[in-house]
DNA sequence: CATAGTTGCTTTTAATTTGAAAGTAACTAT
DNA sequence: ATAGTTACTTTCAAATTAAAAGCAACTATG
């Protein structure tokens, strides 16, 4: 791992020294997980296709985590077309780096909460 | 893993089937996984031990927490002594197997972001 | 025995974040 | 000319969070 793969956090935005700190800082909270599987596993690209997840992201929250997921670099948007131009959204590297740390907590969730989902065995493999 | 192992939501608490949004709807939070973090990795079992994490959790939403990590069976609290009756939080087995989770997103952080510190190597295997 | 301190929270209040809905700008299609 | 689509932004009420203070039960000190 180079160094200059590293995101340098703003003043005082990081709680502590504690990579999970930094990383929930980043990700703590409940949409912007969501955001990522639906680039990562369910092949969306547009502004349209993440705004009709199946746990109906409210628009407001959609475009303000895909700002701070850009911020972050873990998302980059990229123009595909002209006239009208579009937009279409990508995980960067660093973003693609987070597969196994989704793969773990779906993993942890078809174990222990009844009701879940199992994904298609090829979306489990690192 | 044993059907009976796995928790069963309550009615509509469950935004969706996926794994992922499941997860995120018990620990899909800024403070949630410090907690867990401090009894896994820190040694940690009291109130006060974990009231004085290096994030500065606020008390009040430490009780939060910890009251809905035991309501998903994550933690439990039991007395380990009387006169005056103490209490000490642990990680159950549900609880103990979000470690790989903890340990993708540490490795994460101290990939990609800067000034993070290193887990003892002990802290990272699985 | 009185006072101070500790533990494990709860309550209060203000600030911040979230969510639902409506609005908007730019463009396309009929 | 009108209606529809995309990609958001704005508004505002409701929910959550944070800082601080409060409190009950017990222990330790003078």
């Amino acid at each position: 791992m180079k160094k200059s793969d590293q995101l340098i956090p703003g003043q005082d935005c990081m709680r502590s020294v504690c990579p999970v700190s930094s990383v929930l800082d980043i990700i703590g909270d409940k949409w912007t997980l969501l955001v990522i599987r639906d680039l990562m596993f369910m092949g969306k690209r547009l502004y349209s296709e993440l705004a009709d997840s199946m746990e109906k992201i409210p628009s407001n929250i959609l475009a303000d985590r895909l700002k701070k997921l850009q911020a972050a670099d873990i998302i980059e948007k990229k123009p595909y077309q002209d006239k009208p131009v579009r937009y279409a959204y990508s995980l960067t590297k660093r973003g693609e780096a987070l597969r196994p740390t989704l793969i773990e907590m779906a993993t942890w969730g078809n174990s222990y909460i009844a009701g879940t989902a199992t994904p298609p065995k090829e979306f489990m493999k690192k």
